[in-house]
RNA sequence: GGCGACGUGGCCAAGUGGUAAGGCAAGGGUCUGCAAAACCCUCACCACGGGUUCGAAUCCCGUCGUCGCCUCCA
């Protein structure tokens, strides 16, 4: 079995075979660090991350480097704005964006360059363009050549001639040709600069990526990513300069994720309709926007809204109810069911991999992987004990893995004070008598584990509900949910978790 | 105007020639003091109109609609 990609440059889904057996390199453009990341943003990064980590466990060893642009001119004219200077301006938002990526669990790239730590490569490059005839220099600006270039277009699938017919916006006269683009900008007073020999000045948007993948992955790549609104012009005029100076195709495989859609149209922030990941952080967790993008396909758009985000949480909490452990008091399941169960479960795995396999087909994997939990949760159902399900549980937890959810509930802090009031609430309640049935928290004792103290809340409602003491019963219940601890009462007991 | 993608149940969505995966929501049931969860059951003439075929959501033509790119953009 082979992997399958869709290839933009050729619209076709092709067999995936790297340059080295064994070895993927890959290229993903990073945003322009001039505001906040939107969950856009976080969708492409999590699109990648998601290949990535197939790549890795398909057995290849992955070089990834996804950059960030940190001199442009929004960058310039925001940094006006707030009176900072660009280059902090950028660095700020760049860690903010780290800190969202690790958030969402995007697993870190092999590097992370960035434009302005490459400007002797790029001023090699626009040297040697230069050289080749390949592009000019006006008035300190330096302008790549698009003339030259006899498959100009083959990208994105346009010819020069169309595209000149249908430029909208200002032609700058200096320019040979309207497509011509800028892989070398002369500085205005004031603005960041790097001298060159043409004149100080800063990097062109599309030339900071030909230079760092040159750098740091080398003159031909195995993939290259993005956002498809980056396919023309930037990756088209990636592929022009840089395949003019080495005469080789520049990436093998183009991989473009679909667009976030909101309110209609693309979500964008020169458009200001977005969702920030700050924002969605602070609501969902995040794997939520994991299970959204899972449960589209890479290449088409997704449309954010309520609806689907609460649909998206509600299926990675039904992800994880294939985890719960056996029902309390489980004598165990039948032969013949744990048998199907674990027969599912290998053909989960070899399913799993036939869909991924195909051009990543991560919404047909998840129906795989509900499946599985509804197999488990049958099982469980009817007996069955933490020793005949956690095989299938483990391959559930793999698989899940490998598309980056974390499915293990994340412990909360919660201060042990909150849970003690509710004790103190309860000797109120409980006369004399009856507290003699009931073990207390003692003072340093177990006073300072939460999880513990819980656990012996939930002993004491045991006491209660045999009792039938169904307001001191519910008491604790409520207390408990106003402080994000679910309890769920079964035949044979009541359990917690986190919600 | 040019290039491209898409239109599957209330919502998301898989499926590209053999009579529609899955999740959410909804309704019914089991369990249960109640609640929650879980389990079981129910829920689609695949935008429309032609055509090709023994057979089409899947191929072809047309119509309508939505979105992206052509300008900075993940």
């Amino acid at each position: 079995m082979t992997l399958r990609i869709y290839n933009t440059l050729t619209r076709r889904t092709e067999d995936f075979q790297p340059l080295e057996p064994g070895r993927v390199t890959m290229y993903v453009c990073g945003p322009t660090v001039y505001g906040g990341a939107h969950v856009g943003h976080g969708m492409s990064s999590l699109v990648f991350d998601i290949v990535r980590r197939y790549l890795v466990y398909r057995g290849y060893e992955v070089r990834y480097a996804m950059n960030y642009t940190d001199v442009d001119d929004k960058i310039i004219q925001r940094a006006k704005q707030e009176g900072e200077p660009p280059l902090e301006l950028a660095e700020r938002y760049i860690e903010e964006y780290d800190q969202q990526l690790k958030a969402l669990s995007v697993l870190p790239a092999t590097v992370y360059p960035r434009a302005t730590a490459e400007i002797p490569y790029i001023i090699d490059m626009v040297a040697r363009l230069l050289e080749d005839d390949a592009a000019y220099v006006v008035d300190g600006d330096v302008y790549y050549r698009v003339e030259k270039d006899d498959d100009y277009g083959k990208l994105s699938g346009r010819r020069l001639e169309d595209m000149h017919a249908g430029a909208r916006i200002d032609v700058d006269e200096r320019k040979e040709h309207p497509m011509d683009f800028a892989v070398w900008k002369a500085a205005k007073p004031g603005e960041p600069a790097w001298d060159s020999p043409w004149g100080p000045g800063r990097p062109g948007w599309h030339i900071e990526c030909s230079a760092m993948v040159f750098h740091h992955l080398g003159q031909q790549i195995d993939i290259h990513g993005g956002g498809n609104d980056l396919i023309f012009p930037h990756h088209e005029n990636e592929i022009a300069q840089s395949e003019s100076l080495t005469g080789k195709p520049f990436a093998r495989y183009w991989m473009h994720n679909g667009l976030m859609q909101f309110s209609g149209e693309k979500m964008s922030r020169s458009l200001g309709n977005l969702i920030s990941i700050k924002a969605f952080l602070e609501k969902h967790e995040p794997d939520v926007l994991r299970m959204m993008v899972l449960n589209s396909s890479y290449r088409h758009p997704l449309t954010y809204g309520d609806e689907i985000v609460e649909g998206a949480a509600r299926g990675l909490e039904r992800l994880r109810s294939g985890l719960r452990p056996a029902l309390p008091g489980a004598t165990g399941a039948p032969k013949t069911e744990t048998a199907a169960l674990a027969k599912l479960a290998e053909e989960t795995r070899t399913r799993f991999i036939e869909a991924m396999d195909d051009d990543f087909n991560t919404a047909a994997v998840l129906g795989l992987l509900f499946e599985l939990v509804r197999q488990i949760n049958q099982v469980r159902e009817v007996g069955a004990t933490n020793e005949q399900m956690q095989g299938t549980q483990a391959v559930l937890f793999e698989l899940s893995g490998v598309l980056g959810l974390r499915l293990k509930r994340q412990e909360k802090n919660l201060d042990a004070g909150l849970v003690l009031k509710i004790f103190d609430e309860l000797r109120k309640e409980i006369d004399a008598e009856m507290s003699q049935e009931i073990r207390w928290p003692t003072a340093g004792g177990e006073n300072g584990n939460t999880p513990q103290l819980i656990d012996m809340l939930l002993d004491i409602r045991d006491v209660l509900r045999a009792k039938k003491l169904w307001k001191l019963t519910d008491q604790i219940r409520d207390g408990l949910a106003k402080l994000g601890v679910l309890v769920e009462d079964s035949a044979g007991g009541s359990s917690w978790r986190w919600e």
